[in-house]
DNA sequence: TTTTCTTAGTGTCGTTATGACACTAACATA
DNA sequence: TATGTTAGTGTCATAACGACACTAAGAAAA
Protein backbone atom coordinates (compact mmCIF):
# COMPACT_ATOMS: atom_id res chain seq x y z
CA UNK A 1 0.00 0.00 0.00
CA UNK A 2 3.18 1.97 0.76
CA UNK A 3 4.42 1.67 -2.36
CA UNK A 4 1.33 1.96 -4.29
CA UNK A 5 1.13 5.41 -3.07
CA UNK A 6 5.36 6.14 -3.54
CA UNK A 7 4.78 5.08 -7.16
CA UNK A 8 1.90 7.56 -7.62
CA UNK A 9 4.04 10.19 -5.67
CA UNK A 10 6.59 9.16 -8.12
CA UNK A 11 4.22 9.88 -11.26
CA UNK A 12 3.45 13.11 -9.93
CA UNK A 13 6.96 13.92 -9.61
CA UNK A 14 8.08 12.85 -13.13
CA UNK A 15 8.83 15.07 -15.52
CA UNK A 16 10.30 14.17 -19.31
CA UNK A 17 11.69 16.93 -19.46
CA UNK A 18 14.60 15.82 -17.20
CA UNK A 19 15.82 13.45 -19.15
CA UNK A 20 17.37 13.20 -22.20
CA UNK A 21 15.00 11.25 -25.08
CA UNK A 22 15.89 10.85 -28.45
CA UNK A 23 13.18 12.40 -31.04
CA UNK A 24 10.84 9.96 -32.04
CA UNK A 25 8.54 9.86 -35.17
CA UNK A 26 7.02 7.47 -37.84
CA UNK A 27 8.22 7.38 -41.69
CA UNK A 28 6.40 5.48 -44.39
CA UNK A 29 6.99 3.73 -47.79
CA UNK A 30 3.36 3.99 -49.87
CA UNK A 31 3.33 1.88 -52.72
CA UNK A 32 1.34 1.51 -55.41
CA UNK A 33 1.33 0.13 -58.83
CA UNK A 34 0.63 2.69 -61.75
CA UNK A 35 1.74 2.42 -65.05
CA UNK A 36 3.21 -1.56 -64.84
CA UNK A 37 5.59 -0.30 -61.92
CA UNK A 38 6.02 -0.52 -58.87
CA UNK A 39 5.92 3.34 -57.41
CA UNK A 40 6.56 4.59 -53.67
CA UNK A 41 5.16 8.49 -52.68
CA UNK A 42 7.99 11.29 -51.91
CA UNK A 43 7.38 14.53 -50.47
CA UNK A 44 9.50 17.22 -51.22
CA UNK A 45 10.49 19.00 -47.67
CA UNK A 46 8.74 22.35 -47.02
CA UNK A 47 10.91 22.45 -43.59
CA UNK A 48 14.04 22.72 -42.20
CA UNK A 49 16.25 20.26 -41.88
CA UNK A 50 16.96 18.68 -45.17
CA UNK A 51 14.63 21.12 -46.93
CA UNK A 52 13.66 20.99 -50.18
CA UNK A 53 15.13 17.36 -50.25
CA UNK A 54 12.89 14.61 -51.19
CA UNK A 55 11.44 12.32 -48.40
CA UNK A 56 9.39 9.49 -47.38
CA UNK A 57 6.24 11.11 -45.87
CA UNK A 58 6.29 10.62 -42.02
CA UNK A 59 6.47 13.07 -38.94
CA UNK A 60 5.94 13.42 -35.29
CA UNK A 61 3.86 11.64 -33.29
CA UNK A 62 0.69 14.00 -32.16
CA UNK A 63 1.14 12.86 -28.71
CA UNK A 64 -2.30 14.09 -28.11
CA UNK A 65 -4.67 13.10 -31.41
CA UNK A 66 -2.78 9.69 -31.64
CA UNK A 67 -3.55 6.83 -29.22
CA UNK A 68 -0.70 4.36 -31.23
CA UNK A 69 2.36 4.57 -33.14
CA UNK A 70 -0.58 3.11 -35.96
CA UNK A 71 -2.21 5.24 -35.82
CA UNK A 72 0.49 8.28 -36.40
CA UNK A 73 0.75 6.26 -39.45
CA UNK A 74 -3.01 6.00 -40.45
CA UNK A 75 -2.89 9.80 -40.49
CA UNK A 76 -0.10 10.41 -42.45
CA UNK A 77 -1.23 8.56 -44.98
CA UNK A 78 -4.86 9.70 -44.94
CA UNK A 79 -3.30 13.28 -45.40
CA UNK A 80 -1.35 12.44 -48.18
CA UNK A 81 -3.29 10.20 -50.31
CA UNK A 82 -7.39 10.20 -48.74
CA UNK A 83 -6.98 6.73 -48.48
CA UNK A 84 -7.91 5.83 -44.92
CA UNK A 85 -8.06 1.75 -45.34
CA UNK A 86 -5.05 0.47 -46.37
CA UNK A 87 -2.92 -2.39 -45.63
CA UNK A 88 -0.33 -1.28 -43.00
CA UNK A 89 2.66 -3.11 -41.68
CA UNK A 90 5.19 -2.21 -39.51
CA UNK A 91 8.44 -2.69 -40.75
CA UNK A 92 11.46 -1.73 -38.67
CA UNK A 93 12.88 1.38 -36.82
CA UNK A 94 15.60 3.11 -36.91
CA UNK A 95 17.37 4.73 -34.62
CA UNK A 96 20.95 6.24 -34.05
CA UNK A 97 22.87 9.85 -33.19
CA UNK A 98 23.79 10.77 -36.41
CA UNK A 99 20.66 10.22 -38.65
CA UNK A 100 18.82 13.73 -38.23
CA UNK A 101 20.86 17.04 -37.53
CA UNK A 102 18.73 17.86 -34.23
CA UNK A 103 20.04 14.95 -32.24
CA UNK A 104 19.85 11.06 -31.28
CA UNK A 105 16.17 10.17 -32.90
CA UNK A 106 14.18 6.96 -33.35
CA UNK A 107 12.12 6.49 -36.43
CA UNK A 108 9.51 3.49 -36.76
CA UNK A 109 8.81 2.97 -40.40
CA UNK A 110 5.69 1.80 -41.62
CA UNK A 111 5.07 -0.09 -45.06
CA UNK A 112 1.47 0.56 -46.82
CA UNK A 113 0.22 -0.85 -49.76
CA UNK A 114 -3.22 1.10 -51.64
CA UNK A 115 -4.62 -0.11 -55.11
CA UNK A 116 -3.66 3.19 -57.37
CA UNK A 117 -7.73 4.13 -58.16
CA UNK A 118 -8.09 5.07 -54.62
CA UNK A 119 -5.72 7.63 -54.26
CA UNK A 120 -6.73 11.40 -54.16
CA UNK A 121 -2.86 13.08 -53.69
CA UNK A 122 -2.26 15.59 -51.57
CA UNK A 123 -6.38 16.18 -50.10
CA UNK A 124 -4.65 18.12 -47.31
CA UNK A 125 -4.30 21.95 -47.81
CA UNK A 126 -0.31 21.41 -47.12
CA UNK A 127 2.20 23.18 -49.28
CA UNK A 128 4.42 20.35 -50.26
CA UNK A 129 5.05 18.81 -53.51
CA UNK A 130 4.28 14.71 -53.83
CA UNK A 131 5.26 12.43 -56.30
CA UNK A 132 4.80 8.90 -57.31
CA UNK A 133 8.10 7.57 -58.37
CA UNK A 134 9.00 4.30 -59.62
CA UNK A 135 10.87 2.65 -56.54
CA UNK A 136 14.44 1.73 -58.19
CA UNK A 137 14.55 4.90 -59.18
CA UNK A 138 13.94 6.85 -55.66
CA UNK A 139 16.02 4.44 -54.48
CA UNK A 140 18.99 4.78 -56.83
CA UNK A 141 18.92 8.30 -58.45
CA UNK A 142 17.09 10.22 -55.98
CA UNK A 143 19.33 11.35 -52.66
CA UNK A 144 16.39 10.99 -50.31
CA UNK A 145 16.64 13.12 -46.65
CA UNK A 146 18.37 11.51 -43.59
CA UNK A 147 18.58 7.92 -43.63
CA UNK A 148 15.28 7.64 -45.83
CA UNK A 149 17.10 5.84 -48.74
CA UNK A 150 18.22 3.02 -46.18
CA UNK A 151 14.49 2.82 -44.47
CA UNK A 152 12.96 2.72 -48.38
CA UNK A 153 15.41 -0.27 -48.99
CA UNK A 154 14.63 -1.70 -46.24
CA UNK A 155 10.72 -1.82 -47.07
CA UNK A 156 10.92 -2.26 -50.20
CA UNK A 157 13.42 -5.65 -49.39
CA UNK A 158 9.97 -6.46 -46.74
CA UNK A 159 7.53 -6.44 -49.41
CA UNK A 160 9.95 -8.25 -52.10
CA UNK A 161 10.24 -11.16 -49.50
CA UNK A 162 6.82 -11.33 -48.75
CA UNK A 163 5.68 -11.82 -52.26
CA UNK A 164 7.76 -14.71 -52.15
CA UNK A 165 5.61 -16.67 -49.33
CA UNK A 166 2.49 -14.50 -48.94
CA UNK A 167 -0.47 -13.56 -50.90
CA UNK A 168 -0.20 -9.75 -49.79
CA UNK A 169 -0.09 -8.40 -53.31
CA UNK A 170 -3.63 -8.32 -53.63
CA UNK A 171 -3.61 -5.42 -51.44
CA UNK A 172 -2.44 -3.08 -54.10
CA UNK A 173 -5.35 -4.04 -56.29
CA UNK A 174 -8.91 -2.74 -56.15
CA UNK A 175 -11.31 -4.82 -54.67
CA UNK A 176 -12.46 -6.10 -57.85
CA UNK A 177 -9.23 -7.78 -60.01
CA UNK A 178 -8.97 -10.79 -62.63
CA UNK A 179 -6.29 -13.18 -61.90
CA UNK A 180 -4.33 -12.63 -64.38
CA UNK A 181 -4.21 -8.67 -63.68
CA UNK A 182 -3.08 -10.40 -59.95
CA UNK A 183 0.00 -12.12 -61.99
CA UNK A 184 0.77 -9.07 -63.09
CA UNK A 185 0.82 -7.38 -59.85
CA UNK A 186 2.81 -10.01 -58.69
CA UNK A 187 5.64 -10.06 -61.29
CA UNK A 188 6.40 -6.74 -60.94
CA UNK A 189 6.84 -6.71 -57.15
CA UNK A 190 8.56 -10.10 -57.93
CA UNK A 191 10.29 -8.17 -60.87
CA UNK A 192 10.50 -11.58 -62.72
CA UNK A 193 7.76 -13.59 -64.42
CA UNK A 194 6.11 -16.30 -63.07
CA UNK A 195 4.33 -19.23 -64.89
CA UNK A 196 0.60 -19.00 -65.40
CA UNK A 197 -0.79 -22.21 -64.39
CA UNK A 198 1.25 -22.94 -61.26
CA UNK A 199 0.52 -19.50 -60.17
CA UNK A 200 -3.60 -20.06 -60.69
CA UNK A 201 -3.02 -23.15 -58.75
CA UNK A 202 -1.37 -21.62 -55.91
CA UNK A 203 -3.67 -19.08 -55.32
CA UNK A 204 -6.70 -20.67 -56.14
CA UNK A 205 -5.58 -23.48 -53.81
CA UNK A 206 -4.71 -21.75 -51.06
CA UNK A 207 -8.81 -20.20 -50.58
CA UNK A 208 -8.19 -16.63 -50.31
CA UNK A 209 -9.94 -15.52 -52.99
CA UNK A 210 -13.82 -15.93 -54.03
CA UNK A 211 -15.72 -15.05 -57.46
CA UNK A 212 -17.69 -11.93 -57.38
CA UNK A 213 -19.81 -13.08 -60.16
CA UNK A 214 -18.78 -10.77 -62.34
CA UNK A 215 -16.44 -10.41 -65.64
CA UNK A 216 -14.00 -8.33 -67.25
CA UNK A 217 -14.72 -7.78 -71.03
CA UNK A 218 -12.66 -6.97 -73.21
CA UNK A 219 -12.08 -7.78 -76.81
CA UNK A 220 -11.24 -11.44 -76.35
CA UNK A 221 -12.66 -13.99 -73.88
CA UNK A 222 -14.01 -12.59 -70.57
CA UNK A 223 -12.15 -13.10 -67.25
CA UNK A 224 -13.38 -14.32 -64.35
CA UNK A 225 -13.31 -10.70 -60.91
CA UNK A 226 -12.63 -12.34 -57.75
CA UNK A 227 -12.10 -10.59 -54.57
CA UNK A 228 -10.54 -11.57 -51.28
CA UNK A 229 -12.50 -13.35 -48.89
CA UNK A 230 -13.98 -11.42 -45.76
CA UNK A 231 -11.42 -13.51 -43.13
CA UNK A 232 -8.73 -12.87 -45.39
CA UNK A 233 -5.83 -12.83 -43.90
CA UNK A 234 -2.54 -12.15 -45.74
CA UNK A 235 -1.98 -16.24 -47.14
CA UNK A 236 1.14 -18.19 -45.67
CA UNK A 237 2.42 -20.49 -48.37
CA UNK A 238 4.19 -23.87 -47.55
CA UNK A 239 6.77 -22.81 -50.26
CA UNK A 240 8.21 -20.05 -51.74
CA UNK A 241 6.98 -19.02 -55.27
CA UNK A 242 9.97 -19.84 -57.40
CA UNK A 243 10.87 -17.36 -60.70
CA UNK A 244 11.41 -19.46 -64.24
CA UNK A 245 14.42 -21.92 -63.20
CA UNK B 1 23.20 29.01 -49.78
CA UNK B 2 21.19 31.30 -47.82
CA UNK B 3 18.63 28.60 -46.95
CA UNK B 4 21.96 26.26 -45.59
CA UNK B 5 22.82 28.83 -43.54
CA UNK B 6 19.16 29.31 -42.52
CA UNK B 7 19.51 25.46 -41.91
CA UNK B 8 22.33 25.93 -39.46
CA UNK B 9 20.13 29.14 -38.11
CA UNK B 10 17.48 26.46 -37.32
CA UNK B 11 19.64 23.57 -35.73
CA UNK B 12 21.00 26.76 -33.34
CA UNK B 13 17.50 27.49 -32.07
CA UNK B 14 16.18 23.73 -31.82
CA UNK B 15 15.24 22.75 -28.50
CA UNK B 16 13.74 19.28 -28.22
CA UNK B 17 12.26 20.38 -24.81
CA UNK B 18 9.92 22.88 -26.64
CA UNK B 19 8.32 19.74 -28.11
CA UNK B 20 6.34 16.68 -27.10
CA UNK B 21 8.14 13.81 -27.32
CA UNK B 22 7.28 10.33 -26.21
CA UNK B 23 9.34 8.18 -23.84
CA UNK B 24 11.68 6.02 -26.22
CA UNK B 25 13.11 2.44 -24.83
CA UNK B 26 14.56 -0.90 -26.10
CA UNK B 27 13.43 -3.90 -24.30
CA UNK B 28 14.37 -7.10 -24.99
CA UNK B 29 13.72 -10.96 -25.23
CA UNK B 30 16.41 -13.06 -24.54
CA UNK B 31 16.21 -16.66 -25.32
CA UNK B 32 18.03 -19.46 -24.54
CA UNK B 33 17.44 -23.61 -23.91
CA UNK B 34 17.77 -24.54 -20.33
CA UNK B 35 16.42 -28.19 -19.39
CA UNK B 36 15.11 -28.91 -22.26
CA UNK B 37 12.81 -25.78 -22.20
CA UNK B 38 12.90 -22.62 -24.00
CA UNK B 39 13.28 -20.56 -21.02
CA UNK B 40 13.59 -16.44 -21.20
CA UNK B 41 15.13 -13.85 -19.06
CA UNK B 42 13.44 -11.65 -16.54
CA UNK B 43 14.11 -9.38 -14.36
CA UNK B 44 12.33 -8.11 -10.81
CA UNK B 45 11.66 -3.89 -11.61
CA UNK B 46 13.73 -2.17 -8.91
CA UNK B 47 12.21 1.60 -9.28
CA UNK B 48 9.23 2.53 -10.11
CA UNK B 49 7.44 2.57 -12.01
CA UNK B 50 5.85 -1.12 -12.02
CA UNK B 51 8.19 -1.56 -9.08
CA UNK B 52 8.39 -5.26 -7.81
CA UNK B 53 7.25 -6.55 -11.27
CA UNK B 54 9.00 -9.04 -13.67
CA UNK B 55 10.06 -7.46 -16.85
CA UNK B 56 11.61 -7.93 -19.74
CA UNK B 57 15.23 -6.29 -19.27
CA UNK B 58 15.55 -3.26 -21.10
CA UNK B 59 15.95 0.85 -20.27
CA UNK B 60 16.21 3.85 -22.18
CA UNK B 61 19.10 4.97 -24.91
CA UNK B 62 21.91 6.69 -23.33
CA UNK B 63 22.35 9.44 -25.76
CA UNK B 64 26.03 9.45 -24.66
CA UNK B 65 27.01 6.25 -24.98
CA UNK B 66 24.81 4.35 -27.98
CA UNK B 67 25.30 5.09 -31.48
CA UNK B 68 22.61 3.02 -32.28
CA UNK B 69 19.63 1.02 -31.25
CA UNK B 70 21.21 -1.76 -31.47
CA UNK B 71 24.15 -0.72 -29.34
CA UNK B 72 21.62 0.24 -26.24
CA UNK B 73 19.84 -3.58 -27.01
CA UNK B 74 23.71 -4.94 -26.88
CA UNK B 75 24.62 -3.09 -23.96
CA UNK B 76 21.33 -4.06 -22.00
CA UNK B 77 22.29 -7.53 -23.10
CA UNK B 78 25.72 -7.50 -21.74
CA UNK B 79 24.89 -5.94 -18.28
CA UNK B 80 22.40 -8.88 -17.72
CA UNK B 81 23.89 -12.03 -19.00
CA UNK B 82 27.70 -11.45 -19.61
CA UNK B 83 27.11 -12.05 -23.35
CA UNK B 84 28.54 -9.83 -26.26
CA UNK B 85 28.43 -11.50 -29.12
CA UNK B 86 24.45 -12.73 -29.57
CA UNK B 87 22.25 -13.13 -32.15
CA UNK B 88 20.48 -10.22 -32.16
CA UNK B 89 17.24 -9.06 -33.94
CA UNK B 90 14.94 -6.38 -34.22
CA UNK B 91 11.46 -7.38 -33.55
CA UNK B 92 8.66 -4.48 -33.87
CA UNK B 93 8.04 -1.49 -31.73
CA UNK B 94 5.50 -1.01 -29.62
CA UNK B 95 4.11 2.65 -29.12
CA UNK B 96 1.06 4.16 -27.38
CA UNK B 97 -0.57 6.89 -24.83
CA UNK B 98 -1.02 4.28 -22.17
CA UNK B 99 1.55 1.42 -22.13
CA UNK B 100 3.59 3.30 -19.66
CA UNK B 101 1.79 5.65 -16.97
CA UNK B 102 4.44 8.02 -17.05
CA UNK B 103 2.90 9.04 -20.66
CA UNK B 104 3.67 8.43 -24.10
CA UNK B 105 5.79 6.26 -24.94
CA UNK B 106 7.80 3.83 -27.41
CA UNK B 107 9.73 0.47 -27.05
CA UNK B 108 11.84 -1.01 -29.60
CA UNK B 109 11.90 -4.80 -28.68
CA UNK B 110 14.67 -6.86 -29.48
CA UNK B 111 15.03 -10.79 -29.58
CA UNK B 112 18.37 -11.98 -28.40
CA UNK B 113 19.08 -16.00 -28.83
CA UNK B 114 22.35 -17.33 -26.59
CA UNK B 115 23.73 -20.33 -25.79
CA UNK B 116 23.44 -21.15 -21.67
CA UNK B 117 26.60 -22.02 -21.53
CA UNK B 118 28.20 -18.63 -22.14
CA UNK B 119 25.88 -17.06 -19.29
CA UNK B 120 26.80 -15.24 -16.66
CA UNK B 121 23.58 -13.97 -15.01
CA UNK B 122 23.92 -10.21 -13.21
CA UNK B 123 27.48 -9.49 -14.54
CA UNK B 124 26.74 -6.00 -12.89
CA UNK B 125 26.15 -4.40 -10.12
CA UNK B 126 22.92 -3.64 -10.43
CA UNK B 127 20.55 -5.17 -7.32
CA UNK B 128 17.80 -6.30 -9.31
CA UNK B 129 16.75 -9.87 -9.49
CA UNK B 130 16.92 -11.96 -12.49
CA UNK B 131 15.50 -14.92 -13.51
CA UNK B 132 15.07 -17.24 -16.15
CA UNK B 133 11.80 -18.74 -16.76
CA UNK B 134 10.12 -21.01 -19.34
CA UNK B 135 8.32 -19.08 -22.11
CA UNK B 136 5.17 -20.54 -21.35
CA UNK B 137 5.01 -19.56 -18.07
CA UNK B 138 6.14 -16.09 -18.56
CA UNK B 139 3.23 -15.59 -20.80
CA UNK B 140 0.96 -17.10 -19.11
CA UNK B 141 1.23 -17.00 -15.63
CA UNK B 142 3.48 -14.23 -14.95
CA UNK B 143 1.61 -10.81 -14.36
CA UNK B 144 4.49 -8.69 -16.69
CA UNK B 145 4.64 -5.25 -16.41
CA UNK B 146 3.90 -2.58 -19.17
CA UNK B 147 2.70 -4.68 -22.01
CA UNK B 148 5.81 -6.36 -21.68
CA UNK B 149 3.25 -10.06 -22.09
CA UNK B 150 2.18 -8.77 -25.63
CA UNK B 151 5.97 -8.00 -26.54
CA UNK B 152 7.15 -11.23 -25.30
CA UNK B 153 4.52 -13.10 -27.50
CA UNK B 154 5.81 -11.13 -30.11
CA UNK B 155 9.09 -11.79 -30.11
CA UNK B 156 8.35 -15.16 -29.61
CA UNK B 157 5.73 -15.27 -32.26
CA UNK B 158 8.63 -14.47 -34.34
CA UNK B 159 11.26 -17.09 -32.82
CA UNK B 160 8.99 -19.68 -33.93
CA UNK B 161 7.98 -18.76 -37.38
CA UNK B 162 11.38 -18.36 -38.31
CA UNK B 163 12.09 -21.43 -36.94
CA UNK B 164 9.47 -22.79 -40.14
CA UNK B 165 12.02 -21.64 -43.20
CA UNK B 166 15.66 -20.52 -41.18
CA UNK B 167 18.30 -22.02 -39.56
CA UNK B 168 18.36 -19.28 -36.66
CA UNK B 169 18.02 -21.91 -33.68
CA UNK B 170 21.73 -22.84 -34.24
CA UNK B 171 22.33 -19.38 -32.18
CA UNK B 172 20.68 -21.33 -29.31
CA UNK B 173 23.95 -23.61 -29.45
CA UNK B 174 27.63 -23.35 -28.54
CA UNK B 175 29.81 -23.07 -31.18
CA UNK B 176 30.48 -26.89 -31.16
CA UNK B 177 27.15 -29.44 -31.50
CA UNK B 178 26.22 -32.27 -32.77
CA UNK B 179 22.94 -32.63 -35.18
CA UNK B 180 21.15 -34.72 -32.75
CA UNK B 181 21.51 -31.41 -30.27
CA UNK B 182 20.41 -29.23 -33.00
CA UNK B 183 17.32 -31.36 -34.30
CA UNK B 184 16.52 -31.57 -30.21
CA UNK B 185 16.47 -27.55 -30.22
CA UNK B 186 14.31 -26.83 -33.57
CA UNK B 187 12.04 -29.39 -31.58
CA UNK B 188 11.92 -27.09 -28.25
CA UNK B 189 11.33 -24.13 -30.29
CA UNK B 190 9.07 -25.62 -32.95
CA UNK B 191 7.05 -27.54 -30.11
CA UNK B 192 7.09 -30.85 -31.82
CA UNK B 193 9.11 -33.54 -33.51
CA UNK B 194 10.58 -33.16 -36.55
CA UNK B 195 12.06 -36.96 -38.56
CA UNK B 196 15.28 -37.25 -38.19
CA UNK B 197 16.06 -37.84 -41.79
CA UNK B 198 14.35 -34.95 -43.45
CA UNK B 199 15.83 -32.88 -40.78
CA UNK B 200 19.53 -33.76 -41.75
CA UNK B 201 18.94 -33.40 -45.04
CA UNK B 202 17.89 -30.56 -45.07
CA UNK B 203 20.46 -28.78 -42.99
CA UNK B 204 23.77 -30.59 -44.53
CA UNK B 205 21.95 -29.80 -48.13
CA UNK B 206 21.92 -26.29 -46.90
CA UNK B 207 25.39 -25.90 -46.30
CA UNK B 208 25.68 -23.95 -43.57
CA UNK B 209 27.74 -26.05 -41.23
CA UNK B 210 30.86 -27.73 -41.81
CA UNK B 211 32.58 -30.54 -39.09
CA UNK B 212 35.06 -29.65 -36.59
CA UNK B 213 36.59 -33.05 -36.37
CA UNK B 214 35.78 -33.60 -33.51
CA UNK B 215 33.50 -36.09 -32.19
CA UNK B 216 31.21 -35.99 -29.21
CA UNK B 217 31.71 -39.52 -27.29
CA UNK B 218 28.94 -41.04 -24.98
CA UNK B 219 28.10 -44.44 -24.31
CA UNK B 220 27.30 -45.15 -27.50
CA UNK B 221 28.19 -44.19 -31.48
CA UNK B 222 30.66 -41.08 -31.40
CA UNK B 223 28.47 -38.19 -32.84
CA UNK B 224 29.89 -35.91 -35.64
CA UNK B 225 30.78 -32.34 -34.36
CA UNK B 226 29.79 -28.99 -36.65
CA UNK B 227 29.97 -26.08 -36.11
CA UNK B 228 28.11 -22.32 -38.46
CA UNK B 229 30.52 -21.70 -41.25
CA UNK B 230 32.40 -18.63 -41.26
CA UNK B 231 30.23 -16.82 -43.60
CA UNK B 232 27.46 -18.20 -42.24
CA UNK B 233 24.09 -15.60 -42.88
CA UNK B 234 20.91 -17.40 -41.27
CA UNK B 235 19.76 -19.59 -44.30
CA UNK B 236 16.25 -19.76 -45.75
CA UNK B 237 14.86 -22.71 -47.25
CA UNK B 238 12.90 -23.04 -49.97
CA UNK B 239 9.73 -24.70 -47.70
CA UNK B 240 8.75 -24.81 -44.59
CA UNK B 241 9.46 -27.35 -41.88
CA UNK B 242 6.67 -29.32 -41.56
CA UNK B 243 5.97 -31.33 -38.19
CA UNK B 244 4.23 -34.92 -38.47
CA UNK B 245 1.53 -35.06 -40.55
C1' DT C 1 -21.82 -16.36 -91.10
C1' DT C 2 -17.16 -17.64 -90.86
C1' DT C 3 -12.44 -16.82 -89.87
C1' DT C 4 -8.93 -15.02 -87.13
C1' DC C 5 -6.83 -12.99 -83.23
C1' DT C 6 -6.23 -12.53 -78.46
C1' DT C 7 -6.56 -13.47 -73.84
C1' DA C 8 -8.70 -16.80 -70.22
C1' DG C 9 -8.20 -20.94 -68.37
C1' DT C 10 -6.92 -26.37 -68.16
C1' DG C 11 -4.50 -31.24 -68.57
C1' DT C 12 -0.70 -33.55 -67.65
C1' DC C 13 3.93 -34.92 -66.85
C1' DG C 14 8.47 -34.30 -64.81
C1' DT C 15 11.09 -32.36 -60.80
C1' DT C 16 12.24 -31.39 -56.12
C1' DA C 17 12.19 -31.27 -51.24
C1' DT C 18 10.17 -33.50 -47.88
C1' DG C 19 7.84 -37.40 -44.65
C1' DA C 20 7.96 -42.11 -43.33
C1' DC C 21 10.34 -45.84 -41.76
C1' DA C 22 13.26 -49.62 -41.88
C1' DC C 23 17.79 -50.28 -42.05
C1' DT C 24 23.08 -50.31 -40.85
C1' DA C 25 27.23 -48.38 -38.01
C1' DA C 26 29.94 -47.62 -34.05
C1' DC C 27 30.83 -47.29 -29.62
C1' DA C 28 30.45 -48.58 -24.15
C1' DT C 29 29.48 -51.78 -20.91
C1' DA C 30 28.56 -56.03 -18.96
C1' DT D 1 31.35 -61.75 -27.27
C1' DA D 2 26.69 -60.24 -26.68
C1' DT D 3 23.69 -56.39 -25.91
C1' DG D 4 21.93 -51.92 -25.66
C1' DT D 5 21.99 -47.25 -27.24
C1' DT D 6 22.51 -43.55 -30.09
C1' DA D 7 24.49 -41.98 -34.83
C1' DG D 8 23.64 -42.01 -39.30
C1' DT D 9 21.74 -43.98 -44.17
C1' DG D 10 18.74 -46.13 -48.17
C1' DT D 11 14.73 -45.84 -50.37
C1' DC D 12 10.08 -45.12 -51.64
C1' DA D 13 5.80 -42.32 -51.45
C1' DT D 14 3.84 -37.68 -51.58
C1' DA D 15 2.76 -32.80 -52.19
C1' DA D 16 3.49 -28.65 -54.59
C1' DC D 17 5.49 -26.72 -58.06
C1' DG D 18 7.55 -25.62 -63.22
C1' DA D 19 6.99 -26.41 -67.99
C1' DC D 20 4.34 -26.44 -71.82
C1' DA D 21 0.95 -27.75 -74.89
C1' DC D 22 -3.63 -27.65 -75.06
C1' DT D 23 -8.79 -25.93 -75.18
C1' DA D 24 -12.44 -22.04 -74.42
C1' DA D 25 -14.72 -17.83 -75.30
C1' DG D 26 -15.37 -13.68 -76.81
C1' DA D 27 -14.54 -9.34 -80.39
C1' DA D 28 -13.71 -7.82 -84.72
C1' DA D 29 -12.47 -8.43 -89.38
C1' DA D 30 -13.57 -10.72 -93.68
Amino acid sequence: MARKLSEKAFLTDYNIHDFDVPLTSVDMAIFTIRDSQLQVLLVKRAQHPALDCWALPGGFIDLKRDRTLADTARRKLLEKTGVDTPYLEQVESFGSRDRDPRGWSVTVAYLALIASEEIRLSRDGSSEEVAWVPVEKAEQQFDLAFDHTEILKSCHGRLTSKVQYTSLPVNLLPREFTLTELQQTFEIVLGNSVEKKSFRRRILDADILEETGNVKTGSNRPAKLYRVKADGQSHFFARNIEGPR
